[in-house]
RNA sequence: AGGCUGGUAGCUCAGGGGUAGAGCACUACCUUGACACGGUAGGGGUCAGCGGUUCAAAUCCGCUCCAGCCUACCA
């Protein structure tokens, strides 16, 4: 048979797909067995304007290895893929487009743009569902959802309506995260912080009747007032009394309407007890601002006092609630000053703004000082523009009622998270939840389901009609124009209700009875908040059951410095890169035994050889037997694994014994998530134990020319594990277990639905474990003697073994002919006790003792110059006594206890060494 | 500012009260009819530091020092 010598990826991995694909091998429907177990997960839906990355590759793996497994065990197995519609991402991407043709969104209008965002996403999007091919995720394509299909479309007004009739959702004017870049409110969680180096500006107000006219000399008589510890805000000249107030952002004082310190600085006696009852004169403005007394100043910060923007700034805006200020906004939405400022910054975009605010407030003497300062300031995560905080109307969940039950639930265990410390993550978010801004003003998404009559009246209705009957019901006229709400739904909102959503709820369908809960989550840490969170607390609201019973957070995927990988720092590493230079099966199993409970996994090049060496060593295992077994392979009889098989000798016993062991043990950590462990055990009985020990053992069978019963037996029982080993390895490595499966004999159509091996615990045997342990041992030592003394293979060795446990006498004997050639042995030699010998190797282990008599072959002159020029040289060498003095050692127990030619001998090397060390010890 | 997670071989990382592990790298030997993407035999560690609990600590508990991440309304 013509098999290449090598692994080639590209050669196999295109192939098989499509066959299980069309074939439809991964849905549940295909599965016969009535009594079958369900296991279900939804896949976490990548934006449909994404592409595939090193995240997805790591969590569809993960994911793929749980679906594959189960399916294999029997399970019936829905692992249900799709898209997120990703409102904001998707509807940039199509205004980009728009906009090398010099066409705006609002030259289309509305209804032409979203038709337009459908054909983009019926001609370019999903790219990832195809990259999903290529990594052979077993999903359920009859089942594919997105979130704006009718279905989930439904679900999500459905969701709106319910919450809005318990109250649990809410209209109204508040302050919320406006980002200029892409015109719409965000959500608390997409405003990502980054440090920003800015400047601390400390500006002085006058108190009570200012004049307007520059003053002089102020800047010194504050730096003078905060000189060593004493620090004021309040200054007292002959040109009248100032506060000072620190700020980052001087234009906003535009809209300044208070001044707020301490309780403790305003009271009697109290610092700046003296302001009580007066007013400071806004600069540039002119406004008069009252003091507020506000706990959340802090007396140590800057001055002690503070500026108050309620317009423009979360907590001035709780501050402006809390001592009814007014609230006058003084930058817009398009990010420039309003006309509620003064003429003079109107229409100046806020950084102008900044800079004339600065520049007047120089010339009028009170700019005091402008020191270097670094803070956080939010910015917009898609955009990357900073947030501008602003007063808009906007429709908000109410989050703490809904949250109390998903925290209950991982209280008590109903959902799992798996490490378990990403707990912490999820209740203290959840501890502090605030209220969730829902409202987009966007036009790619779910509009909200509401209506407002002419009167300014907000009905939330799943359409118009129904609109019109809670109309009629509230007695208001039902035949009124309504026009219909224009925003959008935050995204979040239809994928916190995936998990059912995708099942069919609301109606209530047998795939939702069947799947839901799903069994595990696959995810990400990073969207903990975002999405899990969130599906917790809608599937335990409308399903009334946790939406699933594990979440497993896999591992943030580093570079391999252990960077988090990032375009602006270029050192993203494109998945289908990798698949094409390791190959696809290799990747995937390198992640897989990455995987470890650990929040980050930094992808190492060597990892990923060492799989595509596995890969290539499955291979030439497979080769070696269908290039030997030919007979055993046209046998037209079936074969029948567990009968045929002859007596077995120790080695067969210990195979399977081994075999049987590492299935229990990948099934167990399978079932633990610890992805690694699997991986680990399977790559080490595959190659230690199987290759390196079972093939090398078997080959005077297998390679025998005349075909005896016991080579027959040894034959079939290595295609039998071969074929057992690729159905344990097949969910880390689906295309080169189906490619090589297919070749050896098998039941079935695929190895996609072949049984999983579960272990046979009748195979299991510890004591031919043990005994082939002690002959493992025995052959090895054997070896290390040839090594340590150069003697080449070629040479016949002699060998004589006493052993120190009687069991071992019988096991040594049946297996002599093992440890004769792969030991190279011509001549063993069971005795009761070792002679005394000169000029022999001896080594010592738990059950035997061995020697090998070395004179005639080796020169022990010779050896002794060589050990001691090695002694020498290490000492030449040497720079750190410490570590050399520790090979000396060596080198002194080697010459003390292998090199046993005669005790004079031993004793001169030691001298030997003794006096390199007295050397040593002189440097 | 709080919180979390780490510090184990040259590198990347498992493990975790009882003899210290893997992959890669390293040394020596081997082109033996499955595989040089291979085989055989090796070398290499005060398990960050200090203290405590224990017959026994890399492991459990405190503190310290480093590194990374997350959260936060210090204008």
């Amino acid at each position: 048979m013509e098999i290449p010598k090598a692994y080639e990826p590209k050669e196999v991995e295109g192939r098989w797909y499509p066959f299980w694909e069309s074939r439809g091998f991964f849905t549940p429907d295909a599965n016969p067995n009535p009594k079958a177990g369900v296991f279900s997960m939804v896949i976490p839906p990548p934006n449909v304007t994404g592409y595939l990355h090193m995240g997805h590759a790591l969590n569809h793996t993960l994911q793929d290895v749980l679906a594959r497994w189960r399916r294999m065990s029997g399970d019936r197995v829905l692992w249900l893929p799709g898209t997120d519609h990703a409102g904001i991402a998707t509807q940039m991407v199509v205004e980009r487009q728009l906009a090398q043709q010099n066409v705006s969104r609002h030259d289309l209008g509305r209804e032409k743009f979203v038709e337009r965002v459908w054909e983009w996403k019926a001609h370019s999007g999903g790219t990832i569902l195809k990259q999903m091919r290529i990594l052979g995720d077993s999903v359920d394509w009859s089942r594919e959802r997105f979130t704006m299909d009718d279905g989930l479309s439904n679900a999500v007004k459905e969701v709106f309506v319910r919450l809005y009739d318990e109250g649990l959702i809410y209209r109204g004017e508040y302050m919320v995260n406006w980002s200029p870049g892409l015109h719409t409110a965000i959500s608390d969680l997409e405003v990502e912080m980054k440090q920003v180096k800015g400047k601390l500006y400390h500006i002085a107000y006058p108190i009570g009747g200012a004049t307007g006219a520059p003053v002089e000399g102020l800047a010194e008589a504050y730096a003078a007032a905060n000189e060593g510890e004493a620090k004021s805000g309040l200054l007292r000249t002959p040109q009248g009394d100032f506060i000072v107030v620190a700020t980052t952002r001087p234009e906003t004082m535009l809209g300044d309407t208070a001044i707020a310190l301490n309780p403790e600085d305003a009271a009697a006696g109290g610092r700046y007890g003296a302001i009580v009852g007066r007013t400071a004169t806004l600069p540039l403005v002119g406004r008069e601002l009252p003091f507020v007394q506000d706990e959340i100043v802090e007396k140590e910060f800057g001055t002690g006092f503070v500026k108050v923007t309620p317009a423009h700034d979360p907590n001035d805006f709780a501050m402006g609630r809390r001592h009814r200020l007014e609230f006058l906004q003084v930058i817009g939405k398009d990010a420039k000053i309003t006309d509620a400022a003064p003429e003079k910054y109107r229409g100046l975009d806020r950084y102008e703004a900044r800079k004339q605010v600065v520049a007047d407030l120089e010339a009028l003497g009170l700019m005091l000082r402008i020191e270097d300062y670094t803070h956080n300031v939010g910015h917009c995560q898609r955009s990357g523009v900073a947030v501008e905080p602003l007063i808009s109307m906007q429709w908000f969940v109410r989050m703490k009622t809904l949250a109390e039950p998903a925290i209950q639930a991982v209280r008590d265990g109903r959902t799992k998270f798996v490490p378990e410390s990403t707990t912490k993550i999820y209740f203290n978010w959840l501890e502090n939840i605030q209220d969730w801004c829902v409202s987009r003003q966007l036009w790619w998404g779910h509009r909200i389901p509401a209506w407002y009559t002419p009167d300014g009246e907000v009905i939330v209705a799943r359409d118009e009609q129904e609109a019109r009957q809670r109309l009629a019901q509230r007695g208001l006229d039902p035949a009124v124009a309504l026009r219909e709400e224009e925003d959008v739904l935050d995204t979040w909102f239809s994928s916190q209700l995936w998990p059912f959503s995708t099942l069919g709820w609301p109606e209530e369908t047998d795939d939702l009875k069947r799947y839901y809960p799903t069994d595990v989550l696959v995810t990400a840490f990073d969207i903990i908040f975002f999405w899990v969170a969130r599906m917790m607390m809608m599937g335990l609201k409308f399903m009334g059951e946790v939406p699933f019973r594990t979440v497993y957070i896999n591992a943030l995927v580093l570079d391999p410095e252990g960077q988090k990988m990032s375009k602006s720092k270029g050192n993203v590493i494109d998945p289908l890169e990798v698949f094409d230079k390791y190959g696809t099966d290799a990747a995937r199993f390198a992640l897989t035994s990455a995987s470890t409970a650990g929040l980050s996994l930094s992808l190492q090049e060597s990892k990923l050889e060492s799989a595509r060496n596995f890969a290539n060593k499955i291979w030439n295992a497979t080769r070696f037997v269908l290039m030997n077994c030919d007979d055993i392979l046209k046998d037209p009889e079936p074969i029948d694994w567990e009968t045929r098989l002859a007596p077995p000798e120790l080695a067969d016993l210990w195979i399977l014994s081994r075999f049987n062991r590492v299935a229990l043990e990948v099934h167990n950590a399978l079932a633990e998530f610890r992805f690694h462990e699997a991986a680990a055990q399977i790559y080490h009985f595959f190659w230690d134990d199987f290759c390196d020990w079972y093939i090398e053992l078997s080959k005077p069978f297998v390679t025998a020319k005349e075909p005896t019963p016991q080579s027959q037996a040894v034959k079939r029982r290595m295609i039998y594990l071969l074929e057992r080993s690729l159905r344990l390895l097949h969910p880390m490595m689906p295309f080169i277990t189906e490619e090589l499966w297919q070749r050896l004999p098998h039941k079935g159509e695929t190895i996609c639905t072949a049984d999983f091996t579960s272990h046979n615990s009748a195979q299991l045997d510890g004591r031919a474990e043990r005994e082939m342990n002690m002959v493992i041992e025995l052959i090895t030592r054997l070896r290390n003697i040839r090594s340590t003394f150069n003697i080449p293979p070629s040479t016949p060795l002699q060998a004589q073994i006493a052993p120190l446990d009687e069991s071992i006498r019988g096991v040594i004997a049946g297996v002599q002919d093992h440890i004769k050639r792969l030991a190279r042995i011509e001549n063993l030699q069971l005795v009761e006790q070792l002679p005394e010998m000169k000029g022999a190797a001896r080594a010592v282990s738990a059950s035997f003792e061995v020697a090998v008599p070395l004179e005639g072959l080796i020169d022990f002159e010779k050896e002794r110059a060589r050990l001691q020029q090695t002694v020498e040289k290490l000492v030449k060498e040497s720079d750190g006594i410490e570590k050399r003095l520790a090979n000396a050692d060596f080198i002194a127990r080697a010459a003390a206890e292998v090199v046993v030619q005669t005790r004079e001998r031993a004793a001169e090397l030691q001298d030997q060494i003794g006096k390199l060390r007295a050397i040593i010890d002189a440097l």
